[in-house]
DNA sequence: AGTTAGATCGGCT
DNA sequence: GCCGATCTAACTC
C-alpha cells in the first residue's frame, strides 16, 4: 500500500453539488497526523445544498457553524452534532454559493491498525461505516474545519482506482425535510455502506 | 431565557 | 426498538 494516485483539484469541488457527491464515490479520502497515513475508499456520500434546500444547515443562511460551506469549494466543513459526534463534508460549488458533499462511509485502505485503535474495535467492517465513525477513526474534529483538502497535506482525496462502479441512490439519512431529493449515493453492493437498505428509500 | 430538534452512535431492553 | 450522550442554533415565550 503505497501508492497515494493523483490529487483532486479546486474545479472537481467547484461543481453542482450532487455531481461532486456522485464522483467522490471510488475516491481516496487521505489522512495523514503524527507519521501515521490513514485512508479508505469512499463508498457513500450525501449532497447538501443551499437556500432551496430545506435539510441543508445553509438553508437559512450563514451562521458561524456553517460559515465554510459558503466560501470556496475544496475545503472541510467539519461539524460537532448531537453532542458526540463529528461529520466531515467537502465544501462545493463557486464561491459564495453554499454546498458540501457530507462523507458518510469509507472502505479502509490503509493504517487500519491505527483505526481499530482509535475507534477501540476489531471490526474492520464497522470501522468506517458512519459519519461519526469515520471521523473518530481518522482523528478528524473541528480543528480540521476550513482545511483546504487542495493543499493541505493532513487530509485531501486522491484518485487511484479508475474503474468503473455501481452507483445506487436515495433519500438522504435522519433528514425530515427535503425528503423528496434523491442525493445519497452510495457503492452498490459494498459491505461498507452505513446501511444497505435506507428506512426511507 | 428556556425549549427543542438535529446530516449519530453504542449500549441496553 | 429506545435512550442517553450534551453541542449548536432556531424557535418560542
Amino acid at each position: 500500500m503505497s501508492e497515494i494516485g493523483v490529487r483532486l483539484e479546486r474545479p472537481f469541488f467547484e461543481r453542482y453539488t450532487p455531481t461532486v457527491a456522485k464522483e467522490l464515490l471510488g475516491k481516496n479520502l487521505v489522512r495523514e497526523y503524527a507519521g501515521s497515513v490513514l485512508s479508505g475508499k469512499i463508498v457513500e456520500t450525501e449532497a447538501y445544498r443551499g437556500a432551496r434546500d430545506p435539510a441543508s444547515h445553509a438553508y437559512r443562511g450563514i451562521t458561524k457553524r456553517n460559515a465554510v460551506m459558503f466560501g470556496e469549494s475544496g475545503r472541510a466543513y467539519v461539524y460537532f452534532t448531537y453532542g458526540n459526534h463529528y461529520c466531515l463534508n467537502l465544501t462545493t460549488e463557486k464561491k459564495g454559493v453554499p454546498g458540501a458533499v457530507l462523507i458518510r462511509a469509507l472502505e479502509p485502505r490503509e493504517g487500519i491498525e491505527r483505526m481499530k485503535i482509535n475507534r477501540g474495535l476489531e471490526s474492520v467492517t464497522q470501522l468506517t461505516n458512519g459519519p461519526g465513525k469515520l471521523t473518530k477513526a481518522m482523528r478528524i474534529g473541528v480543528d480540521m474545519n476550513g482545511e483546504d483538502v487542495v493543499t493541505s497535506s493532513r487530509l485531501f482525496v486522491t484518485e487511484i482506482d479508475r474503474g468503473p462502479l455501481q452507483v445506487g441512490s436515495s433519500s438522504r439519512i435522519g433528514i425530515t425535510r427535503g425528503v423528496q431529493y434523491r442525493w445519497r449515493f452510495y457503492v452498490l453492493g459494498s459491505p461498507y455502506v452505513s446501511r444497505a437498505k435506507p428506512s426511507r428509500p
